[in-house]
DNA sequence: TTATAAAACTTTAAGCTTGAAATAATTCCG
DNA sequence: CGGAATTATTTCAAGCTTAAAGTTTTATAA
């Protein structure tokens, strides 16, 4: 999937943009990641949960989270086990409907996440550095544009 | 990693753009690897090898694999163990140097890999559908220079 | 030489990921 | 009501992924 088109031809100009996509989020990720684990010791799919669940002070059910995060069910399931055994998050059972559980970053969660947002927050700056912040818009809303087409069609 | 800044500011433009970056590169990885699973029942790691290998009828060393793809030496050997086992591809030890083994693509995996890269190429041009060949072109000129900035910098 | 370092690769442990199967609770309807 | 379908979630097996530690081979240099 990193690997460039083998021929030259028509169709071809789409192929490469897409692997120039995928490397520059492989390569983005993998920065971030290292960060991650150094600085903080966490990892980027328990930074992304609990980046939404801090959008959600209400809390959120573990299908919200897997469909927000377009990962599998059993994925969160694991990762969330995880944070909950770690006091970063909480799954507090529902009166209303049991099969359902709320999911909640705790005090302790949310000023972590927090001061690990922050920092994160730089690092992609960085990282994007000779990306004018208008460029990065004009960007921005061309890769909206092109997902919106197809996605979630099903 | 997929959730939006917490609040507006400075900077924060960047980190909108990387965000959707990351959502669009998943979705369309998503729905790729799901298709190679269904249509040829073979994964996106074991695609980047081949594709790697196609491009080097000579061969690569494993060391020349993880740092094209982008992955650590570990991941690419299991990669490759696994590809052997189905014989697409071949370890050949070398005389000069007896710590290096070069892989190839063994005929069945050449042409194997000539039918996938063509689905995979047809159905990255309809994901991308809604993008055009000069914005394309434009996309992949902007995300190439983004990323000569920093990468490889140590 | 011959120790020591460096290089190429594999192994390992822990965690991430998926799709499919299993559980449990709720809703739908006849 | 009561069986059937639906929904929410967890469990499971297989594979992917990394960083770190280990193995084997080659290069360096005292």
């Amino acid at each position: 999937m990193v690997a460039g088109p083998t021929s030259a031809g028509p169709g071809k100009d789409r192929l490469r943009l897409w692997i120039r996509l995928l490397r520059a989020s492989r390569t983005i990720e993998a920065e971030l990641r290292e960060r991650l684990k150094k600085e903080f010791d966490t990892t980027l799919p328990r930074f992304d949960v609990m980046a939404a669940l801090y959008r959600s002070p209400e809390g959120m059910l573990m299908s919200d989270l897997s469909r927000f995060l377009l990962v599998s069910n059993g994925n969160v399931t694991g990762i969330v086990d995880r944070l909950v055994s770690e006091g970063l998050v909480t799954r507090a059972r529902r009166n209303g409907d049991r099969r359902t559980s709320m999911v909640r970053l705790t005090e302790e969660g949310s000023k972590s996440f927090a001061a690990i947002a922050a920092a994160h927050e730089n690092w992609v700056g960085e990282l994007l550095g000779n990306v004018s912040e208008d460029e990065a818009r004009r960007l921005t809303g061309m890769l909206k544009s092109f997902r919106s087409n197809w996605e979630g069609r099903e």
